[in-house]
DNA sequence: GACTGTGAAGCCATTCACAGCT
DNA sequence: AGCTGTGAATGGCTTCACAGTC
């Protein structure tokens, strides 16, 4: 791996690729191209052999590259070959959605626990999780070894709780608040901003309202 | 307007501004320079310049901008000058969690339906929405006039329901589904992939776990 | 003096096109 | 003949730097 500065869209499109060749792997296939990746995740042939050039030589000229041992490599690649642990703070709709989403678990994303300040929440179960009190983050994350920390709590306390998980020790962070936060650098940190992906949506349909 | 083709980072941006420029307008500010908004949302000043520039001339030299009127370029520029109706199908967890967001509200985003095919969900209430079978697809779109389709369904019937939506007319959709979805030229297509997102910070934090 | 607006320069990602294997 | 791997060319976004304005 000579991975040094790869662009973050390259890392976005091993993603889908993966879930492409997984799709594959379930269909039987045993080779494919680059070309054949290229039409089903709707990029360019050049675009996918790129991609996979930051990391290594995976495939055989004239031929294209073996399904199963491609999707190890990326599977690698992005780290899924071992599991992760998650905290998620915020047991709102968003937060409670999250914590059931069975998409998580399939990429081997665990969440170790669910953490809420509202009296009201603390308690409930979801699954096989007990929502608790905000207060026990530290502790959660030190004993359940969390590795990431997804925040959906309002835009208010986002930066606060994110202080407190960077605090506890936590290197990586999504964040659903509406809120730009501030991170160190040894910190990675993701936004999901959903006002802001749907007013792209307005800007569009704007344009051609006129 | 001299739009012609703005590059998608920069009208995410502007999303970003307008919040920024809200949260001013709550406290009283009058007027902010470029450079205010660049520390408060994390960019540089000329790149706040150089989006703006794309619209107009909105600000006075040796001054900055006033806050409310930049605003109100602003929002009408996304399009948030006016009330957009969407859609929501699959009344799960997730577009469960979407359709009692109160952020989309606030933005001028009003959920007018909540579809779903599973007879068990059907029925549910969801604040004021009841979910209703996924047949009422169309008849919901033209009734409501439509404007925005929201995908939350599994990924395996995620193009299908596309491709009503397509057919009732709708020409904007926000995608939740982990799937590729093909659509025609003239309908705008935002995804929102979780895995996707939390696969990202994980090939970051395997880079530095190595 | 302060801050905007903008051409020019710099940088980075994508696409092209072809040499190199099988 | 087919398909990968990659240097070169292209295109597009960001940063620089400064002239213009208040």
């Amino acid at each position: 791996m000579k991975a040094y500065k790869i662009p973050e869209a390259t890392v976005m499109r091993l993603s889908i690729y993966s879930r492409f060749l997984h799709q594959l792997m379930l269909e039987g296939s045993e080779t494919v191209s680059s070309g054949e990746i290229a039409e089903g995740v709707g990029v360019s042939s050049a675009q996918v052999r790129k991609d996979l050039a930051y990391f290594g030589e995976f495939g055989t000229r004239g031929v294209g590259y073996k399904v199963d041992e491609l999707y190890g490599y990326i599977m690698k690649i992005l780290g899924l070959d071992r599991q992760w642990n998650a905290i998620i703070i915020g047991a709102g709709k968003l937060g409670s959605a999250l914590a059931l989403y069975q998409g998580f678990a399939d990429r081997g994303f665990n969440i170790k626990a669910v953490l809420d300040i509202n009296p009201q929440i603390i308690g409930a179960r979801l699954d096989g999780i007990e929502v608790e009190a905000l207060g026990k983050l530290a502790e959660r994350v030190k004993e359940q070894a969390i590795n990431i920390g997804v925040i959906t709590v309002p835009a208010s306390v986002a930066q606060e709780v994110t202080d407190q998980l960077i605090q506890a020790g936590v290197k990586a962070i999504l964040n659903f608040s509406p809120r730009i936060l501030k991170v160190p650098q040894d910190v990675v940190l993701r936004n999901v901003d959903l006002s802001v992906n749907l007013e792209v949506l307005s800007f569009n349909l704007a344009l051609n309202h006129r």
